[in-house]
DNA sequence: TTGAAAGCGTTACCAG
DNA sequence: CTGGTAACGCTTTCAA
């Protein structure tokens, strides 16, 4: 017998992976001189037995001891884990890593605990992800991928799977928390045109993602109410990355006519338009206005702060996680939508006369 | 009766949370006509019986039914989950979030899964989120937090409790998966003193972190080998924030005498060194080297690709599980260290002739 | 090789 | 209010 299982001193000896924890109900009861059963009761809130001094009394030797009850054990009987899953594309993003974080948190906060699946927005590897996730047994999903416009939502209504869509949206789906997307597009899109900018760039993402559409329709909305033509030339699809915003505004900035300001509809890309503003040799803000959406930490920074929406993704995860709950409590709830705000930093000022 | 619960069709019917597959063993057991402990067997690899025609058929017969097996049941036997634990600091860094997705990914593949738990750099918060964790019944732990010189992972090791450290170290320990960060430190100062740098700055990162303190003695080292003194007054602690890197060079820059070059023991840092520089006018790499380390995505971005350290995040995250489950099986591992490379980019050259 | 039976640590039902 | 008991779905010894 090893050093090491000396201390688990029954004769069938668990093999291995007994981590810790040894203290069981039973020997709770014994303790306390009732049955396991009656522990069962003392431990759980709600019923009017719980404020009884004898659940009082049981908890406090509960406590004494360290006891912590097998969540297996009882996930069994209960059919619940406490567990739930959340599908992320990839947490090298920064948006979607702070929003996990945030998700744990909230959990972490009402002791359930979340599982992460990473997708690479690979719609086949999501499903697969998911499955795992199921098979895991969680109680429900989060998810944040970004083709949910598909088929697999429903299917997951289908087999009675309780899920949220968090930071995208489908046109049909009741379960979704996002941010006002439309609102933030018109923001960021108003402050330009009162700055008295004319010829506008939006690098607007992809079709497939709610996000990048909401704020593409702010953009065209704030030029109508302004009287303003938006340039079809101005408008560019792209994914969400960094290089994107380097391309097409390297493009734009190399064309006859450039625009006096760009609105990238994220940071990422809006430091690509940065970056690539700066290889140029431009002068901003005096040449070219940028705009990115979502404040990730390292907008603020210096030398080139960047104006941008903010939306708290604090809020929404809990939001998401919130919604969830009460969906896998079986309640009905409604779409949830997280205000946004406009930070105005050093990247957007009047167009110069030069460049107008 | 809801018509949600209505595919369950046991008068008993389990409450709520039920998600998806129903089929059992007991089931699968009656489709193959033999006992549930046959079926068991069956799907056990590792045994001879596994390659048995019967076994072959019941599998068949799983697969045809999307049999999944639930895990909670088993861990109730077995007293395994099949989870680890992975406490991070936080996920909004870039490096922790990709270690912490290469870990998930390394985990898919072999059907674990990998629970974080975020401590935000706080050891009470790390000791908490660890009991958490553990009275999750997690196998194993992997650590990244900063301050594991403390004594947390002995009062582990004496709870039988396995676990690893990653990114970090500690003297004592025997189970660590860190990169070559004294090579790695050697690396970047050789090369600077190669281009002729002769007053090279360190932002150093703080004490409590191996890999500052490993990087740092590789500059020492490379100084000492290469004959040249290291000036006091250029090795600055710090922590590991974007505004450390800012704030040190920009306190050097405005003074008599500044470094021709710095490394920035962190990529984050580094980009802050880069801010300050052009917050300043400065040409570069012209009259300031700057190297990082890490290399993040985004050190290879234009304006500026920043000359770095690079190691496999990926290799060392697999490492870290594979040592993990190792031990988790109760074998010895010993400590375990992923080379070290050095990328050259744009953001380093020979000093001017008048920075000189 | 296979079947039977005994748990693993909970929860939930049913009596008292 | 409390105790007994039967599951929950699986693994694992022990016999056959």
């Amino acid at each position: 017998m090893t050093k090491k299982a000396r201390q688990a001193d029954t004769v069938n000896e668990p093999s291995e992976g007994a981590v810790g924890r040894r203290v069981t109900m039973d020997k709770l009861a014994e303790l306390a001189g009732v049955h396991k059963s009656t522990v069962s009761r003392a431990l759980r809130p709600g019923t009017t037995f719980y404020q009884s001094p004898t659940a009082q009394r049981i908890r406090a030797i509960a406590d004494s001891v360290d006891f912590q009850p097998d969540r297996y054990a009882a996930s069994l009987r209960t059919r619940r884990t406490g567990t739930i899953g959340v599908l992320v594309p990839r947490l090298s993003d920064n948006l979607q890593a702070v929003f996990y974080e945030s998700v744990v948190r909230a959990c972490t906060s009402q002791d359930i605990v979340a599982l992460v699946a990473v997708t690479g927005d690979d719609p086949v590897a999501e499903q697969h992800a998911a499955n795992a996730l199921l098979g895991r047994r969680v109680d429900g999903l989060i998810l944040t991928s970004t083709r949910v416009n598909g088929e697999y939502p429903a299917q997951l209504a289908q087999r009675d799977v309780p899920y949220v869509l968090a930071l995208r949206h489908n046109g049909t789906d009741h379960s979704c928390v996002v941010s006002d997307d439309r609102a933030g597009g018109y923001l960021v899109t108003q402050h330009l045109l009162e700055l008295g900018h004319r010829r506008i760039g939006i690098i607007a993402g992809p079709d497939h993602a709610s996000t990048a559409v909401g704020r593409r329709q702010g953009f065209m909305d704030a030029h109508r109410d302004a009287g303003v033509s938006v340039e079809p030339d101005l408008v560019h699809k792209s994914m969400f990355r960094w290089q994107d915003g380097y391309d097409i505004a390297t493009k734009w900035l190399s064309s006859a006519n450039p625009p006096t300001a760009i609105f990238a509809v994220n940071d990422e890309m809006a430091f690509g338009v940065v970056a690539a503003a700066q290889t140029r040799g431009l002068d901003l803000p005096g040449e070219l206005s940028i705009v990115g959406y979502n404040d990730i930490p390292s907008a603020a920074r210096p030398p080139m702060p960047l104006t941008t929406a903010r939306m708290d993704i604090g809020a929404l995860a809990r939001a998401a996680v919130d919604s969830l709950r009460a969906r896998i409590d079986g309640e009905q709830t409604a779409n949830r939508t997280i205000p946004v705000t406009l930070v105005v930093r050093k990247s957007s000022a009047p167009p110069s006369f030069s460049a107008r």
